[in-house]
RNA sequence: GCCUGGGUAGCUCAGUCGGUAGAGCAGCGGAUUGAAAAUCCGCGUGUCGGUGGUUCGAUUCCGCCCCCAGGCA
């Protein structure tokens, strides 16, 4: 590597789902004797081992690694949950002055990071679900014009439609009295501009999509199924995040005889392709300034990054 | 070989009484501040099978050819 590795004691590598970001930081945490932190979603819940493509036993005894399914199921995590963990986790690695690799998918959880999150209070779950449940039919038409009145800003932002967005929008203002937009006005960055080096993974469209289909068709081979049985029975809300990774609903209409197994595996190479096509968007647009590498495979891969 | 039906977007199809065409799905582009593998917004991408003819003009009408499906042999 061009720079001393002192210099950059972290390292985000960034990427779409099946780029080969895990072997990448696995690789790199070897030679640096670094630390590797998850910066994925999904790969927070234990439950979920094959279908997120958690990095499995025998890898992760080749680097520490932290925040891997560390989350139960039942338990909802959010960006700013993963934050404080992140920032935690990271001030006890340099306590032991080892260097950290954060990997992962999830291109919000990056910019947490890297730019910051607004400081806003917790706003309870069942906050937003009131003002969903006094919405009532008429949903946005009777949301906007309240939003309107509290932050403009929010409201003129967020897209027609994007039901998430309005409520959160909404629930902030008025549960804290102050405007979304002002608490994201005064957000300060979570890592010093000059503490960390990033590089995202961007393999050419039509080599991704195929790695993600042989992935998803190797994960209902080895255990998906099995282990989406097993969260199936714990009959959790299905409005809990790990119910929403990809795969699971499409194996669970399989269990219910809706759509045969490979159904089930098509549609889910389907939902996983267009969410590496996000992703791709996400770190294309969010961080043009993130060096990337195009090659494809995990020597080629190294290399490019050894040239950085 | 004959008869019938059909060849229009990547797929399934609609349509044009002659003025170069549009839906669904797929796909592509974009947004993204506490659910982010979430939640949204935007965009038809086309030798209308080929070739001659009629016509100011043919995807549309006519001839011939090719291909597919079914029927008769």
């Amino acid at each position: 590597m061009s720079a001393p590795a002192s210099d950059h004691r972290i390292w985000l590598i960034a990427g779409p789902t099946a780029s080969g970001k895990s072997a990448l930081a696995l690789r790199l945490a070897q030679k640096l004797g670094a630390d590797i932190v998850n910066a994925d979603s999904m790969q927070l819940y234990a439950d979920l081992q094959v279908l997120t493509a958690r990095p499995a036993r025998d890898e992760t005894l080749l680097a520490p690694h932290h925040l891997f399914g560390v989350a139960d199921a039942a338990d909802g995590w959010s960006v700013g949950r993963w934050l404080d963990a992140a920032r935690a986790t990271l001030a006890d690695i340099a306590q032991w002055r080892r260097p950290a690799v954060v990997v992962g998918g999830t291109g919000l959880y990056f910019r947490a990071l890297t730019q910051g999150l607004a400081n806003v209070p917790p706003v309870p779950r069942a906050v937003t679900d009131r003002l969903e449940r006094e919405a009532g039919g008429a949903g946005e038409l009777a949301l906007r014009p309240r939003l309107a009145a509290l932050d403009p800003e929010a409201e003129a932002r967020i897209a027609r439609g994007d039901r998430q967005r309005l409520l959160r929008a909404l629930a902030v203002a008025e549960h804290t009295g102050r405007a979304l937009s002002a608490w994201q006005a005064d957000t300060e960055a979570t890592l010093a501009p000059g503490d960390w080096r990033a590089v995202v993974l961007a393999p050419p469209r039509e080599t991704l999509y195929a790695a993600c289909d042989a992935r998803l068709a190797a994960m209902f081979e080895a255990g998906a199924i099995e282990e989406v049985a097993a969260l199936h029975a714990r009959w959790l809300d299905p409005t809990l995040p790990a119910m929403k990774a990809v795969g699971v609903r499409e194996i669970v209409a399989y269990f219910e005889g809706r759509i045969s197994r490979d159904e089930a595996l098509a549609a889910a190479q389907q939902e996983t392709r267009r969410y590496a096509k996000r992703q791709l968007t996400w770190f294309r647009n969010q961080t043009p300034d993130w060096p990337r590498i195009e090659a494809v495979g995990e020597e080629a891969q190294w290399a490019a990054l050894e040239g950085l």
